[in-house]
DNA sequence: CGACTTTGACCGGCGC
DNA sequence: GCGCCGGTCAAAGTCG
């Protein structure tokens, strides 16, 4: 079952990851020598053993890197609908070498920026947005039904932002050491 | 043919 | 200043 796999694997890590400094380089596209972008973004680490669950968004995969302290790559994918330029990672833990594939439901439209970060555990698994074809869209339903990420404390748990904040059944909520992300964790906070 | 994945190279930040 | 590291780009390949 996959949604047994996810509720007992599954990591999110809400980062704002790495690098640029001011310029706001909406969409992260950008010529070489900036590539590095400083948004909101979701990482998810989990064990699970599909990479990317039915979260009605398509996600294009555009990197692929092992880093350190975890023998399995991390993946990244952008956000391909239309407007959305949400990226996120994919990390398998590092404790579940077995499996080949990571996954884990985000929702673009919860990360897509700062504000709408505040709409997080209200959006992240609720709208039905046009299913990417062939993904299930009951996943969704299991995984609201299952109560999995406990969102309505969601925005408590970001903030109190001990790493690895654990939620319940093994859903942890990391907050990368960064410090603007500090910020925006705090405005999260502050308005939850 | 379009969308997606793979993969090597490149870049900026950071620590030493 | 240099090297390491993480994140991103983009060409090439794959798939439906």
């Amino acid at each position: 079952m996959i949604y047994e796999d996810l509720k007992s694997n599954l990591f999110i890590t809400n980062s704002g990851s790495c690098c640029r400094k001011g310029e706001n380089e909406h969409d992260g596209h950008s010529a070489y020598g900036s590539r590095t972008v400083r948004e909101p973004r979701v990482v998810v680490q989990t064990t699970s053993e599909i990479d990317i669950l039915d979260d009605a968004y398509r996600w294009r995969k555009y990197g692929q890197k092992v880093v350190k302290g975890n023998p399995n790559a991390r993946s990244y994918y952008k956000c391909t609908a239309p407007g959305c330029s949400v990226r996120k990672h994919v990390e398998r833990a590092a404790t579940n070498i077995k499996s080949q594939c990571t996954g884990a439901p985000i929702r673009p439209a919860a990360v897509n920026g700062y504000s709408s970060a505040l709409n997080f555990t209200n959006s992240l698994y609720n709208p039905r947005l046009p299913a990417t074809g062939t993904q299930e869209s009951s996943s969704l339903d299991m995984l609201q039904g299952s109560g999995l990420f406990g969102y309505t404390s969601l925005g408590r748990s970001m903030g109190s932002y001990g790493n690895n904040t654990q939620l319940s059944d093994g859903v942890y909520i990391k907050a990368k050491d960064e410090r603007k992300d500090d910020s925006f964790l705090e405005s999260f906070l502050s308005k939850n």
